[in-house]
DNA sequence: TATGAATGAGGCTTCATTCAT
DNA sequence: CATGAATGAAGCCTCATTCAT
């Protein structure tokens, strides 16, 4: 932000030290993002690198392994929605708005609730698993005893569900049919919207 | 390129001749649904045919690319449910009790109706939409007119996400979560069973 | 020729014995004329047993290698250049238009004389040895003392330069460049000509 | 697909950091001079990586198709001959000479001139042809209009023509029969040399 | 004797991961 | 700290060759 680094001259980057490393993990987050989003979870971790413009080293010092650059760009998305249950006026119906934001907005998200990994053994799956329950719980502060999501697992259930009705649409079919997805559930959904907030940097 | 060898020491394993085609063609599609249950439809092609107990060559005799494979793996599985929907005291939730038994039963049928793939070049994707076509047609000759599901994509949206609702869990819980995810839904499913038939012998 | 057989119902093809043999081997000969022109001396073996309407047995049967079966493509063509230098009123000019109309036209037998194969193990260079100085030999015959090419290697080096000459032209292009090849070594050609006789039922 | 491990145990080979990759790509482009020579172009590229003692990962770094492998070895040959046309006396004799010397030296460079690949898809033909349009260019720009080559394409087809002759030949053979291939067409050539320059590192 | 399936070695290519500079 | 090359295992696929029927 201060503008103080990037390429003095012509030759090696300047080592701007601590300063660059978070510039650097900003980066390969966003572009985690765009190429999981783009190429699935499956892609080559050289691509990250790639269009972050880094090094591959870079990548493994900030991301041991693929399950930590995957949950390094859903834990921006769970924050979000959990950001959002914070909120003094949230609702169940309003939280679930963003959920379903994040859903439309980010292919990788889709991946988190509703991805089929079986065999997985990088420990993509049990992260997911933490952030999904981190999601429920968002979730569920604000879940009424009588709504029909309230009983034993109906929740994490609609959630995934919801989830498998947007995969392999594209970016502009998927509002749509999560929106219907949740109307075949019985429920209601607010204004399907984002929750920036002050801590943008590496989201 | 010329001269490719093979072995000079002489001896190489049985072969039992053209008579163990169709035994190798079960046993390849036997272990195709095996491998893809367990590691996802992205499972290597060469596990098959170890599991199989043939070598490379014969998987690709048989299934000269990934996707003939998952084809051949889905076929018995919509099969069935087109039988169950051709039999005489078909109703809407009979036949999705046979739909329910495929995807507690076969981990593979998972991934044709909720399968993430972007960027799948390998024609799967094709594959299992015209699959998935079957399988709506199927059904919706029973729909009546009056179900909740009758609307417009709401059928395919509704099997997709019962699918979801699957995914991930063990082969105990798949029944029970299928049945919570058509109860979610509304929709009351008939005894949960299979469709067997005369011709099994390679489904 | 005398059409006793082939299939006599709709089932196995009949086991005419010998007979059966002799036209196998020629239809085979045909279809690895074809398939090497086309594809190069390093075709697959398969093509040729496929496209000759046999099986793979029956390949390996007649020909125990690639090296049998190219000999056996070239055979024919060297055959019809010694039956040219047979004939009783055969020149040198004569007989160089006989090789020239087989450069043009077989493009495997553009392998034979002027093929980049180091590092063959197959044997197919030994064997284009010997049909190469078959050539040669029906050449020299009608040779003149007095010729240009007379001296020591200079016949063996023109004819590998003017096969070098055909090489990746098409087939239209092949007499052009052949005979403009000849030219630029002063040596005047025959007309471009075929040699038929009466037996060519294998060649 | 997700879960490439790599050794458990510990131990790796070497890695001499940035500063192996000048070494290694000269040394493959060596292996390959090498073993195009004693092979032909259709070698197995692993062949390459071997010789040259780097893993099959580098042989792609560099080189990302055999296309580029041939063609990383030819551009020397070709360079040397455009710079010997580039010097202040350069004659066509002279010129001649040069490109004699790569034909007998570079059993390689013969497949650039003479190669027949048919049912090429790798683009080594493509290649070729702009290696063979360079060297062509290089000796037109001495060719006297009286010359007996000057016509059409004359020349080119001298080229290969020569380029056939020498094909198979030891070594030692090759100088002789170039020269004698040479004089059959009536060409004079200078000296047999090689051009060297400052710039010999990696050709 | 012909068929055509099976075998499996080996070529090609892609990445995950390490590490000298 | 960052860079980016090297490594090599593993997946994909193609045939040459054998052999039960």
């Amino acid at each position: 932000m201060t503008e103080r680094s990037g390429r003095q001259d012509g030759r090696r980057p300047a080592n701007d030290g601590p300063r660059a490393a978070a510039r650097n993990r900003a980066a390969l987050v966003a572009a985690a993002r765009e190429v999981f989003a783009e190429q699935g979870l499956a892609a080559p971790l050289s691509a990250i690198a790639r269009r972050a413009g880094v090094g591959q080293g870079v990548l493994y010092r900030h991301f041991p392994d693929r399950a930590a650059a995957v949950a390094a760009v859903l834990e921006g998305n769970v924050r979000q929605i959990e950001r959002a249950a914070d909120e003094a006026d949230a609702t169940f119906a309003g939280v679930l708005g963003v959920l379903t934001w994040h859903l439309t907005e980010s292919a990788g998200f889709i991946g988190l609730l509703a991805a089929e990994r079986p065999g997985d053994r990088s420990g993509i799956r049990a992260h997911s698993l933490a952030l999904s329950v981190r999601v429920q719980r968002a979730l569920r502060r604000h879940l009424p005893d009588a709504h029909p999501l309230s009983g034993g697992e109906d929740l994490g259930l609609s959630v995934a569900m919801v989830s498998a009705a947007v995969i392999g649409a594209t970016r502009e079919e998927r509002e749509h049919r999560a929106l219907a997805a949740w109307r075949l559930l019985g429920v209601e959904v607010g204004p399907v919207r984002t929750c920036e907030g002050p801590e943008e940097h590496d989201v």
